[in-house]
DNA sequence: GACCTTCTCACCTACGTGTTAAGC
DNA sequence: TCGCTTAACACGTAGGTGAGAAGG
């Protein structure tokens, strides 16, 4: 389902949407050194920030945009000389909940006007914690972040209607308390406007992704 | 409509609801010295915020919550000899924009549970900046926040169906550029904590309304 | 000890204030 | 000149960072 270079993903149920994954350079830099994202009991938020663009919506219909982060396997990791290992059976994976983007409901028109951005979502362990806009996942394991489209306006009955659902592999993730690899927590404070207190004195990457 | 002390506003469509204004000591204090708002191109916040607490609905049934601003007369005023004064006829009343509460459309239990705020709606005078959450309206004119509930989950079709609408007297205010009255801009000061830094030394007010 | 979590911190971004001076 | 608007500013609030120490 996805284009060439997996940057667009197209829907069996809707031929026609796009779904264009923002900061895709970013994250493919992350990736590549397998991405970590911090969980914390007050709620993280992911970076890269998690923002898409809708292309070939049908303008006047309308539509409800989610998201979810899902279990990608079965297994609990850990961070052993350099590198991710399998470190026994995950933990029971926590049901799912969806997070409702706040445009919801909108128009084809409107959501293909500009990025939609779910950079505001958090990463919680603690269910006291968790409410909305926070996902409450587990450390040390392995997550995929969803999109989910639907075709209607009508907010009470979202689960029960047909769906688009798309996933981008670059986005994949393990979760963390702290950052095992150094490379991470590099690339982190390299493009991360609010860690920019902790770049060596050289101030590049002055332009990259804003929240 | 309204209880002996102002507070509380009953409708006729709904004898049950009942909206209570939040901050009405700091709104009246305001209110005896003329309230003044700030308007402006990228949009002002309104100081009091507009918060207001829900009791009387129905648990179970569905409401929305809308909020506008609207003229309350004919006239452009000017400040002269440190009062207010008729200047004119007023400008055309731009078209009522009405302003949907992000928690729309919820259950009667829901909204009743916390103080539902429009702290963060935005005055502007610049139609090129009048996004959702902010009103367009004219300098120099007095004003009227007014509330809308309407008992129904079908954002679409809100405008057509009945609602309740309320309005407290004592957040009727006129628009500036610049505040006009220096005993607004004290009473702006020494409550508004983003104003913090043009309080005189004494510290006095640590505790007022928290935005 | 090994491994992971939690808390606190200095340092940032982002943006809400009234004031002031310049603009029209 | 007068009346009003705009933009720049210093100074707040609010909250997002990774690091490091402490805890389990």
């Amino acid at each position: 389902y996805s284009s060439p270079n997996g940057q667009f993903f197209v829907s069996p149920l809707d031929p026609c949407l796009r779904v264009e994954l923002q900061d895709l350079q970013l994250w493919e830099r992350f990736s590549a050194a397998k991405t970590e994202m911090i969980v914390s009991k007050p709620g993280r938020r992911m970076f890269p920030g998690y923002r898409v663009k809708f292309s070939g919506m049908d303008q006047k219909a309308k539509y409800c945009v989610l998201m979810d982060i899902v279990s990608v396997d079965q297994h609990r990791y850990k961070f052993q000389n350099g590198g991710w290992a399998i470190a026994g059976r995950a933990e029971p994976q926590i049901t799912q909940n969806f997070y409702l983007h706040p445009t919801s409901p909108a128009s084809g028109q409107d959501w293909m006007k500009e990025i939609v951005s779910f950079h505001k979502v958090k990463l919680t362990n603690s269910c006291e914690h968790a409410t909305v806009g926070k996902f409450l996942i587990h450390s040390m394991h392995r997550y995929q972040p969803r999109i989910h489209v639907v075709r209607s306006d009508d907010v009470s009955t979202l689960h029960l209607q047909p769906r688009s659902t798309l996933s981008f592999p670059q986005t994949v993730f393990i979760t963390v308390t702290v950052y095992q690899n150094q490379e991470i927590s590099k690339l982190k404070v390299e493009n991360n406007p609010f860690a920019r207190g902790f770049r060596t004195k050289g101030g590049r990457n002055r332009n990259a992704q804003s929240t």
